[in-house]
DNA sequence: ATGGTGGCACCGCCA
């Protein structure tokens, strides 16, 4: 079979409901991950993706943050938040769809280079390293996905020089998300298109022409470990979805593998 | 040029 994966920083799920619903509905993915829910585990709009045939689990709350994975199997294994302290429940779910182990992260961002947030971001990259060593082997299939907030390469962003000391392209950032490749991870996207420029997930809100420029960044990722990463077939970016009334400023990163 | 837009909180915070 075909297993289809796809990534989706939403900016508020409840905002986005009829995007993701005519997405899923037409792109029929096996799972969706979702970051920035940004709603409270009462209020989370279980009933819309029932309606297009998904289930969903989620951990949330009020305003910021806020993890789901959407998939049309029963998922299995499901658990949220890291395994040291704190846990950041809203920012990592897990869980298992088809034997596969899918961690879902919203990694912290950062705020600025100078700011406690960032040094909390590096911390987190750290232990989520630890999350995977200590749960994992990197022989086995796992997928690690979501909205990372960093940019792994030059080829990632649209102006490395001047974001050199951007939190999503700062050389600590990149070097404590190499930490977690080395471990054992492709960058499934990457696989599929080498030396291929240009390819964004996210466009900032507050630049203006941003899309039509592409003066984007890639941060949103879906990483395998080897036995899996070998046997995906294709990659994409939706860039279509941002163009949508109200679209998020990410769109959808999808990927394929044959089982 | 320390803005801009968008979301959710509530009268600022986060991205």
């Amino acid at each position: 079979m075909i297993f289809k994966i796809a990534t989706y920083n939403a900016n508020s799920i409840r905002s986005r409901i009829p995007l993701v619903q005519d997405w899923l509905s037409r792109n029929r993915p096996d799972v969706l991950c979702i970051q920035e829910t940004k709603v409270q585990d009462p209020d989370f709009p279980r009933e819309a993706f029932a309606e297009v045939g998904y289930n969903v689990v989620f951990r949330g709350q009020k305003a910021y943050a806020g993890v789901a994975i959407a998939s049309r199997e029963e998922p299995e294994e499901v658990s949220f938040g890291l395994d040291s302290e704190p846990h950041d429940e809203a920012r990592l779910i897990r869980a298992t769809v088809h034997g596969i182990p899918i961690v879902n992260t919203y990694v912290p961002q950062g705020r600025s280079v100078n700011s406690e947030m960032f040094a909390y971001k590096l911390e987190w990259l750290a232990r989520l390293r630890d999350y995977f060593a200590r749960n994992f082997s990197p022989a086995q299939p796992l997928i690690w996905c979501g909205d990372l907030n960093v940019a792994p390469e030059e080829i990632d962003v649209h102006n490395p020089k001047r974001l050199v000391n951007h939190v999503d392209f700062h050389p600590d950032a990149r070097a404590a998300l190499a930490r977690i490749r080395e471990w054992g991870f492709i960058d499934v996207f990457r696989r599929h298109h080498p030396d291929d420029p240009g390819q964004y997930t996210f466009w900032d809100y507050r630049v203006r022409g941003a899309l039509e420029r592409n003066l984007g960044w890639r941060v949103d990722h879906i990483w395998a470990t080897k036995p899996l990463a070998e046997r995906s077939t294709a990659a994409w970016i939706d860039r279509e979805a941002r163009k949508a009334e109200r679209p998020s400023d990410h769109t959808f990163l999808v990927a394929e593998f044959e089982l």
